[in-house]
DNA sequence: CTCATTCGTTCAATGCTTGAACTTAGTGCG
DNA sequence: CGCACTAAGTTCAAGCATTGAACGAATGAG
């Protein structure tokens, strides 16, 4: 590594801290340099290639107040585009997103997966990013695959509910179907992800709990998703309420999941659907009120565990949880209270989430424009 | 920041490299530029003036092989030192510790500590370290302090067996009575360092654990000690493992605490003190055994869900337990294996840890040396 | 003594940010 | 209309740690 390399690292380190205030929001090379620290000088240098590459363009000036009127850059509404993908157990779905932070384009395809090999799903799936993408003359920057699994060094390890998937190189399969960068992770880690970026929801460290079949955490710490050492990190299903308690299929006793999975709130209040379930809890059902309240407390048990492990200050409820907010949000605050030990210094924060059934695919792609933020030579590519 | 400034952080950073190669082990500078990826001309130009300001010295050539013979560099016998300092319910420890790991003195004072005043215990610790530094005429680098409680913005935030400690700044209070910087921590994390640094115990993220009245875990990600936002973090000690279990001073029920706290143990193996309880053990005693064994199990529920959490490979018990070991080893084992998610892919390691009653101060005095190593513009100050 | 071998040193070349000076492009006021 | 004023954006020389190749140093083998 020569010193030259080492000032290259240096040009990149400022072109991404340039990148991400332009995520945050477009501004004049002037207001740029004000917001990184950098120099006028350097703003200009910095994002010279990148107008001529097409990734920002220059506003006409804005005649505001007194001066030379600025010109603000802002990403290209023409330039590079990530597409995030998500293959999960009832449904496919797929997003484009540009690096500006803006939806261009969703798909969601209801379809039970459970019994499709691998190859059709990749099918399918790159159907799907074929129909999104087709209009468009837009650069793709990569793809972002969720899957309802643990994912370590790009092989899916574990996928209790899609068994075919296990042991399957997925991103190797739709990186040939499409001809493009192909990144895989675990849907709980996205599903966090999209509530950290290009948005951050929650302003500091955070836990993103879903449930479906399972329950997953996405854990952000210092901003960072944490994966832990083999990807298995976050496993809040399985974190043990009560030791002797019901018998899980992962071999222990008393799991989160066994008594707060979406299946176990169904079969307590007598539902098929989530739906349904919802349309009970609108019309004042007390059966369906109570199991979801019994599901809160067992719930809220583990998360003050992961709390009380992790030190983060934040809970935000997604997925089916985010829907069973209004039911759900007593009981687990009142067993965070009871039980975190940080509780009294700094009050301990649950959230909804606000974004809904896409996510996941939000996340995934959003994966793809971070790369390329953070990795701006990616960029010139 | 200027191009010049980006080029001495590089410097620094090779600096860092080559420290952090010493303090594995001595070498020449080839041997070094080897080990690092740096070149031979890089080594002669940082260790220059490492030699120069007496924290390097170059032995005497030797004789092996052919070629002009290399001189060694190793950290100087009478360079930099730095302290570390304990405050325990029952103890008062000090240890002085060179750059290179070596250990010089160490004091361990038993004490009741649980009710004299913060002044006096600071005055007592002062006095501690004059002893054991006051024949030497080495640089002191500073002191780390450990205490048992939660350390938040270098002030105690909690300390439920030390109360009289909680809001006082003892860092500023040791500063003014030895001169010294003085760094404090929570003696989990201190502890989980001692194992990570010089000498790297488990060579990959691992969890160290000890009990003294609470359970305490030092949790480390990336190669260093993760504290969470508030310095909360690693709180094994309350982690649930019966919801609607024994009520807990913490004001939640089933923590692990009250089912594998020392305290626990000694009164269900009807003992007073750990000394007696190991006695016993080696005697055979029944009681005793049993006793540690339950402990064992609810330690191992918590440690099981801990590492769904974290996803770390490896468990290393220490203080008592490590004690201990012989007799929960088994028990925790087992739990941990029926119930860790990753357990089937590759195994959970659990280690006894070997460095006895002083891990802690240790650990203490290792923050000081790895600050000055990953720092270098310290050792010049 | 000479050659081979390895250790350690010397030295010119390299390139990105900076800050000051400068140019550009507007507004405001007489 | 013209001139002062203001702010945006551009130009340019200066500054420094690593490198790789060439060189000097120190020893063993023959």
């Amino acid at each position: 590594m020569t010193t030259v390399d080492h000032l290259r690292q240096v040009r990149l380190g400022n072109l991404r801290t340039v990148l991400l205030a332009l995520v945050d929001r477009p501004g004049s090379r002037a207001d740029l340099a004000a917001r990184t620290g950098l120099t006028k000088a350097t703003l200009s240098n910095l994002t010279e290639p990148l107008l001529a590459g097409g990734i920002l363009v220059e506003e006409p000036a804005t005649l505001v107040g007194m001066g030379r009127p600025s010109k603000p850059l802002r990403f290209h509404p023409a330039g590079p585009v990530a597409v995030g993908a998500e293959i999960n157990v009832s449904h496919l779905a797929v997003e484009t997103l540009g690096l500006d932070g803006e939806t261009l384009e969703r798909r969601l395809v209801p379809a039970d997966m459970r019994r499709i090999p691998a190859d059709e799903v990749l099918d399918r799936i790159a159907g799907l990013i074929r129909e999104v993408t087709g209009g468009s003359e837009r650069r793709l920057l990569g793809v972002g695959l969720a899957i309802p699994g643990v994912v370590h060094d790009g092989a899916i390890v574990r996928a209790p509910n899609l068994p075919e998937l296990v042991g399957t190189r997925l991103a190797e399969g739709l990186g040939e179907r499409t001809g493009l960068d192909v990144q895989l992770d675990n849907e709980a880690n996205l599903a966090a992800l999209a509530h950290l970026w290009p948005r951050h929801l929650a302003g500091e460290d955070f836990v993103h709990v879903t449930a479906d079949v399972g329950i997953g955490a996405g854990v952000v710490l210092n901003g960072e998703v944490y994966r832990g050492v083999s990807g298995f990190a976050g496993e809040l299903g399985h974190v043990v309420i009560e030791r002797n308690g019901i018998r899980c299929t992962c071999g222990s006793r008393g799991c989160v999941e066994r008594y707060a999975g979406l299946d176990v709130i169904l079969r307590e209040a007598g539902r098929r659907r989530l739906d349904s379930l919802r349309r009970a809890l609108e019309a004042g059902d007390p059966k369906a009120a109570e199991a979801v309240r019994k599901a809160g407390e067992a719930l809220g048990v583990g998360i003050a565990t992961l709390m009380n492990l992790f030190d983060v200050p934040t809970v935000v409820l997604g997925g089916s949880y985010a829907v069973l907010y209004d039911h759900l949000r007593e009981a687990v605050q009142s067993e965070m209270d009871g039980r975190v030990l940080a509780g009294g210094e700094r009050h301990t924060r649950l959230l909804a989430s606000p974004l809904g059934e896409f996510a996941v695919v939000r996340g995934a792609a959003g994966l793809i424009t971070r790369r390329a933020v953070q990795q701006p030579e990616r960029l010139f590519a």
